[in-house]
Order: C-alpha cells, then structure tokens, then sequence
DNA sequence: TCTTGATCCTCTAGTCGCTAGAGCATGTAG
DNA sequence: CTACATGCTCTAGCGACTAGAGGATCAAGA
C-alpha cells in the first residue's frame, strides 16, 4: 500500500550515506527492511523516519549506544520517561563539559591570534599558551 | 645532567596512558626518546612538556595532524607566525561551529529533560525533539 | 641471595563509527 | 541493445587510541 523506495533515495532524503543506512543496519539500530525479488532494500516512511531521528541525535552528539537505548525506549512506549530522562541528563552533563572546554579553547586561541599577528613563532605564544602553565583546565584522571 | 624519568612516570605526570604515549611516537608527535642499557624509554623534561600540549590541545580537540603541524612550526622557530597564525585562526572558525552546534544541542536537551519528566515514554518530548520536526539545526551536505 | 611483583618491552588485534573499494547483479533510459 | 546508474556482499581502511600476549628487567623485602 504504502510506498516504499530504495536505499538511494532513502540516503538522499535522510542525508545519511548508502553504507551508512546499511551500517546502521547490521549493528541494529534499523531493522532489517523488506527486500524486492531481486534483493534490494526497500523502505518505507517509518524507516526513513526512523533514520532522521537516528541522523539528528547523531549530529546531535549522542553515541549509537545512547541512540540504540532511546530507540528501544520508544519502541517499548510503556516504560517510565525517566529512563529516557536519565539518558538525556547524562549527556546535558557531558555537553556543558564541552562547551566550557571549548569557550576555554577558544580564548587561548584567539589570544594566540591576536597576539601573533607579528613576529616569529619563537615569540609566539601559541606553544606556551597550550603547556600547561597557569589555567589549568583539567585535573587528571 | 637533568633528570629523566620512565615513562610510567611520564604517564603518571601528564595524565597520558602509557600506550597512548609509544602510540605519539610512533605516529612522530614525539621524538623517540633516549633509552638505558636494557632498552628502556628515558624522558626528559622537554618531554614531558611536549607530551603536556599534546594533551591539553588534544582534550581541546586539535587533531593528531593539527597539533603536528603546530609541534612542527615551533621546532623550527625560524618561520612566519603567519603559519601557525593560519592553523590557528582555522580552528577558531571550528571550535565556533562546535560552540554553536552544542549550544543548540544542550537547550534542546535541556528542554527534553525539563518537558519530559512526567509520564510515559510515548508522552516523552526527547524522541520528538530527535525526531526532526519543527527546529532543524543542521542543513543537510 | 632469592623471590615477588611492578614496570617495561614489542607485537598483534580490537574498538567505534563510519568510509571506500572490489567484483558482481540488477534496473532504467535512449 | 547498449550504457550506465544503482544495488548487492564482502573485505579492508581510517583516526586515535586501547587491550592483551608473552617476555625481559628492575626495586624491595625476607
């Protein structure tokens, strides 16, 4: 009834490559979808659907593993959204992590530039600023 | 005269795993060091800090290839700071991107966490969040 | 001195999330 | 009927590590 449409097309309307539709296949975040008579895939709205979601919490940062956990959240909808939540709260943490290192990055790097626009590099600071003099961002592990 | 140490020790002081620091030379981030009669590694104090900015422009998020052409630049001081100025200012455009891009990521996340915390997964707003209605961050390449 | 256990060595192979290519079978347009 | 695009499977490669095997060496205690 519905229409169904081949892997290509699926690739162009998802933005997600043909090898990577079949990746994502083989380690199980799509199901194995119907076959023509000659072996083709063929998909219909809810895998491409599917694979839009899996695209964007991909761009989005979240690891296939995560992505995996959130699928089979949403497959089995009955289970509390805590779960769900929790997952979510995991990577809220995670991301304020980047992007205080990255605001850290950035400075430094546009004090290098700002800093280094004469000269040699054995004036710059760029090595120095880098070392691990003074801000220390990150305590060991 | 000064001091080496073993690269236990190395790896203990700079937060870097022993295997990760063989792997750095062996992909030529760091010259091969000194070694004792029975063949084992002896690092110095330059070292050390060239293993230091590895790290921290490493958990910056440089590239292996970046932080080889900015190590590069600084072993021959001679050259431009236009160079390293370049290599620079390319990833300021980067981490910009990425600033944004986890920006957007963690209200979005936020919202997922703040909408999502009562009921069911079938009520949840992350799936639909992910899913790719409404604000789409990322246009397609 | 002997022995235990930590540390070191090299080497190979595995991880994640793709990506590229070989070699072949189909589908579609002129 | 001939191109040529698209599909299939399979294997291998990428970056940046990480883990393990199997063996040598070191430092400290009995």
């Amino acid at each position: 009834m519905s229409q169904t449409v081949p892997i290509g097309t699926v690739s162009r309307e998802t933005g997600i490559k043909v090898p990577t539709i079949r990746y994502y296949e083989e380690v199980g975040l799509l199901p194995s979808p119907a076959r023509t008579d000659s072996n083709r895939r063929s998909y219909d709205a809810a895998a491409v659907q599917r694979l839009r979601f899996i695209r964007h919490a991909r761009e989005l940062g979240f690891e296939v593993e995560a992505i995996r956990q959130l699928l089979t959240l949403s497959d089995q909808p009955d289970r509390s959204c805590a779960d769900v939540d929790s997952i979510a709260r995991s990577h809220l943490t995670e991301i304020d992590e980047k992007i205080a290192k990255l605001t850290a990055l950035r400075s430094e790097v546009q004090r290098m530039v700002d800093e280094g626009e004469h000269g040699r590099v054995a004036e710059c600071r760029v090595i120095e600023v880098l070392g691990d003099h003074g801000s220390c961002l990150h305590e060991r592990h």
